[in-house]
DNA sequence: TAAGATTGATCCATCAATCTTT
DNA sequence: AAAGATTGATGGATCAATCTTA
């Protein structure tokens, strides 16, 4: 299963990477962007826990995105310590823009499966995923562990 | 689907590579001291694709543990453009060490599926990683597109 | 002390180019 | 030309340490 689970990921993730890479991105920062864009501005280290992330990642990402002025930065009023992430109009259309590609791109690279087969297999990698990650932390849990 | 994949394959991932670690190995090390010890020795370009790792990265990986003792590589009498890999006494008992270890650890996180459950989401994967696989070549086809 | 964020060092791996052999 | 292997440059990401604020 872990031989499979591997090279199915590789698979899909190259094709995700280059659908990513056609709109000047990585996949980390797409999805940063995603996860701004559905869910709106957000603590960074919220962030961090939907794209999977180390700390220091994250810091890296939204610089290069703030740079390129797809997003800013702001402080949070409630927490000095706390930077919150929101997209700038320009990220927001940028999103818009490729959004419906990489949907189409990824739903190319699933259509080897039924959409039963595609919830039997959400259903169960679900299951696998929740176990795997909660079970005795591997580094002290995640990879910021001191 | 994509999502859930993504989470799965990095949790599982975290926990392979955590008891890869313990016997102070990278997870691509790993996959390629197993592909000698299971299937003999063979030329890099056929490593390479059982490892999914680019031409330059086996060169790195090979040179890695052959400084290590753990391998040794010598010139095929067929061809003399390829370079063959084989395990050393030390490598094969290194091998012998970790493996169980290491299958121990995977089994473990995979024990949230039952034994039909993980056939069933094997199955399905490997559908999906074919299709996937086979698909209009992302960069090419390899990572290693001229 | 702990959480959030940032920095700098370091590492693994891809990439493009090159060399040899077929 | 094309395949196998190697090199050097580059880049993305983790890691450990640090700073600020709670």
């Amino acid at each position: 299963l872990w031989i499979v689970l591997a090279r199915a990921f590789r698979a899909v993730e190259s094709h995700a990477a280059a659908s990513a890479q056609a709109h000047g991105l990585t996949l980390a920062e797409l999805g940063v962007l995603e996860a701004l864009y559905h869910l709106g501005p957000m603590p960074l280290c919220e962030v961090q826990r939907k794209v999977l992330v180390s700390s220091g990642g994250i810091t890296y990402l939204v610089d290069g995105l703030e740079k390129r002025g797809l997003l800013r930065r702001a402080t949070s009023p409630r927490d000095r310590r706390v930077r919150i992430a929101s997209l700038t109009p320009e990220g927001e259309a940028h999103v818009r823009a490729f959004f419906p590609d990489h949907a189409r791109a990824l739903a190319r690279v699933m259509e080897g499966l039924s959409d039963d087969e595609k919830g039997e297999a959400t259903a169960l990698l679900r299951r696998l995923g929740r176990r795997a990650a909660e079970m005795d932390p591997p580094t002290g849990g995640e990879s910021d562990a001191r």
